[in-house]
RNA sequence: GCGAAAGUGGCGGAAUUGGUAGACGCGCCAGAUUUAGGUUCUGGUAUCUUUGAUGUGAGAGUUCGAGUCUCUCCUUUCGCACCA
């Protein structure tokens, strides 16, 4: 049911002109006659066979996310997310201004480039297109030379991270392009670092204003031509290495010369127009997004393949199409790929025969919107229903920081085309989110892939599941990364026994009638009552704002410590330490809730703790009459007073240079300043 | 290579808004209890040449004051579109 209805919102985006079809490089091992995930390329070689792996291009399903970037972009702004996956996501996304233009190429097809440095156009000395490029693969049907450079550039790995470290390599074409601007012809170039599936699938280099195109034109002998100068005029050496800004002014660049950036754009941009050789657009980083799997295990993609009527989408009243399980596997790429029974279908339009797609879906595509689907997964008549519209958006969704980008962007995105199908109203799928680090393990992400994983059951069985939870809560903030260690566990597990302890302490002494209000309390009880309003307040910001649990448990160790401490037999004594030790219960039950459930009956409660308020701060206890101030000199922490909680800044200052400790480091040195910090600290400079 | 983070005692970490560095816990040391070990309890525990000085990956800078801000660099982790 789940797939079903994802298939039906495909079908939908099919008709949409959301979901298309077009070629893409995979990785591909020639030997197992499979596409390999990047991650299954190990130094450009198949991770099975270790046969070298090619890159091959092939028809594949994609959704127009760059149609939305726009909209994920801005709606960034709306969400409550931690400002660094916020960046993350801005420039994946990559929203960049700039032009593209058009280059001639006699007797061809012209070249389209993207650029954003327009201004630049009078340093460009050559053009990079990739090996797949149309103008490529015509050239080498009659240069043999070329051909085999070509074969050369597949051999590689389609992850960006790949194409960014290898050796760059090119070979001349033997024919130019003619700049627009100054009618200049450039030599093509054939660069394994450029790939047609990305952008126009060529580019125009400009070696003396960019890293990678100089590296290129220092290995290849061409020229660097500076284009671009500082602002202050000094002189840069093209031999030793790019000048990449923007900060300069154009030279040697005609009509352009002396122009500062913005201003250099703008005349080269009109003029480009004017001549119909280029129009400004706005590009992004960001490309569709690529959604067939060449694997088994997946939804299928529901579309019908007929000669005679093109790409049609499965009818609704055909879905689901449900993945066969009657299938036999041969160690060799999809079975349903050679699976008649499963391929072999009526066109549902011409009714002639035709074929089914055998790919499925990413599994991105199921993670994209369970959020929304599980508020409603008996509904049996459409995607979504208004329970959906009840809980979306998700109040603060967890998960770990290796989504930041890819997870969180694309069910982003699905959220938006739900909305545009009238299935959801809100724009966002998630309000807050909380990152966590990763666990490794020796270093490296612990993960099921990779075999590293530790199972906390040993321990469980051990120390019990509260002192395993409270143990991990303790260990380190939830954003942070931790390398997983189980030294410590001891620590939780006495914890939880001088908790237990004590509190059968208490309950055993015979417990009196007494009000716990500040009023008339000696000073070990106002300070025992300070110190309880101060956790609470404390553990209600950890737990509802911070989100750091580790720093809510410290406090609640601090605050048995104290309990402990506090000698006090009286019946008002007993009467704080009974408020005590609620408030505690209360605090750490969300994290070791068996033991606070006993906990709360042994300490009289006749109602369950689950259905019990979070205790509430009481603001007069927190009252205090006065305060410790720290005395530095010259900024160096040299004493301490107390001093009256709402004394000004005067007599902050007066007391502070009568401190005895003080005066001993002013001696007979002039004080030039006192900086008073109310509430912290008198710093006297001399 | 690019993007985002992180780096603090022997260890995990705390320091929330530029204001007492090392909370809390582990480990370790000493003592009490115990026939002994374990448990439990108490005290101590950044370093040093200790009237004090130094100290938050390295180096510079801003500031009365920097773990926190700025710049350069180093190391580690996550992501880089087919692991999910």
């Amino acid at each position: 049911e789940y797939y079903r209805w994802e298939q039906w919102m495909f079908t939908r985006l099919m008709e949409k002109g959301i979901a298309y079809r077009k070629t893409a490089p995979v990785n591909w091992c020639p030997v197992d006659a499979t596409v390999l995930a990047n991650e299954q390329v190990i130094e450009g070689r198949c991770w099975r066979c270790d046969t070298e792996v090619e890159r091959r291009e092939i028809a594949q399903w994609f959704l127009k996310i760059t149609d939305y970037a726009d909209e994920l972009l801005a709606d960034l702004e709306q969400v409550d997310w931690p400002e660094q996956v916020k960046t993350m996501q801005r420039n994946w996304i990559g929203r960049s201004e700039g032009m593209e233009v058009e280059f001639e190429v006699p007797g061809q097809d012209s070249l389209q480039v993207y650029t954003t440095r327009p201004d630049t156009l009078y340093g460009a000395t050559f053009m990079a297109i990739a090996a797949e490029h149309p103008l490529a693969l015509a050239a080498a049907q009659d240069n043999p030379d070329i051909a085999a450079f070509i074969e050369i550039c597949r051999k590689t790995n389609t992850s960006e991270a790949a194409l960014e470290k290898m050796e760059k390599l090119g070979m001349a074409l033997g024919i130019d392009a003619i700049n627009p601007v100054n009618g200049e012809a450039m030599p093509i170039w054939i660069a394994n670092f450029v790939l047609m599936g990305y952008g126009t699938g060529a580019i125009m280099s400009v070696p003396a204003h960019d890293q990678r195109d100089w590296e290129f034109a220092r290995k290849y002998g061409i020229e660097i031509r500076q284009v671009v100068e500082p602002a202050d005029g000094a002189a840069i050496d093209l031999e030793a290495g790019s000048f990449v800004t923007k900060d300069g002014r154009c030279c040697n660049s005609d009509i352009l010369d002396g122009l500062e950036f913005n201003v250099a754009f703008d005349a080269i941009a009109d003029r480009l127009e004017a001549a119909g050789k280029g129009r400004r657009q706005v590009n992004y980083r960001l490309r569709d997004w690529g959604v067939s799997r060449q694997r088994y295990w997946g939804a299928p993609i529901p579309v019908i393949i007929c000669s005679n009527c093109g790409m049609l989408p499965v009818p609704a009243a055909d879905l689901p199409v449900v993945l066969p399980e009657d299938v036999e596997f041969e160690g060799i790429g999809s079975p349903i790929k050679r699976m008649d029974s499963f391929k072999q279908v009526s066109c549902p339009q011409c009714g002639g025969a035709a074929e089914r797609e055998t790919d499925t879906f990413d599994t991105f595509m199921e993670s994209s919107w369970y959020q929304e689907r599980f508020t409603c997964v008996d509904q049996g008549e459409a995607m979504l229903d208004a329970r959906a519209d009840y809980w979306a958006p998700v109040d603060l969704y967890i998960g770990g920081i290796e989504h930041a980008i890819l997870h969180l962007l694309y069910a982003r995105f699905y959220h938006k085309l739900m909305r545009d199908e009238g299935l959801i109203k809100s724009n966002e799928p998630f309000q807050r989110l909380l990152t966590q680090g990763m666990v490794l393990k020796d270093g490296s992400k612990m993960s099921k892939s990779k075999g590293n994983t530790i199972d906390p059951q040993d321990l469980i069985d051990r120390y019990g599941a509260d002192t395993v939870r409270l143990f991990i809560m303790f260990a380190a903030p939830p954003e942070q990364s931790l390398d997983w260690s189980d030294s410590g566990v001891e620590g939780a597990y006495r914890f939880l026994k001088r908790l237990w302890s004590a509190i059968q302490l208490h309950v055993e002494s015979p417990a009196e009638q007494a009000s716990a209000t500040n009023k008339s309390l000696g000073d070990e009880q106002k300070a025992m009552r300070l110190k309880l309003h101060e956790t609470i307040r404390k553990v209600s910001d950890d737990y509802e704002r911070r989100l750091t649990f580790n720093t809510a448990i410290a406090a609640n160790m601090e605050l048995l410590n104290s309990v402990a401490r506090f000698d006090d037999d009286s019946a008002t004594g007993q009467a704080i330490r009974q408020e005590v030790f609620d408030a505690m219960v209360l605090m750490l039950a969300p994290i070791i809730p068996h033991i606070c459930h006993r906990l709360w009956a042994d300490l009289g409660h006749d109602s369950l703790i689950i259905d019990h308020p979070w205790p509430t701060v009481d603001e007069s206890a927190l009252v205090q009459q006065s305060i410790e101030m720290v005395i530095q000199v010259n900024g160096k922490l040299r004493g301490k007073m107390q001093i009256d909680a709402d004394a000004d800044r005067a007599s902050c200052e007066a007391a502070a240079l009568a401190n005895e400790q003080a005066m001993r480091f002013i001696g007979d040195s002039p004080v030039r300043k006192v900086i008073v910090v109310p509430g912290k600290l008198v710093n006297i400079v001399i």
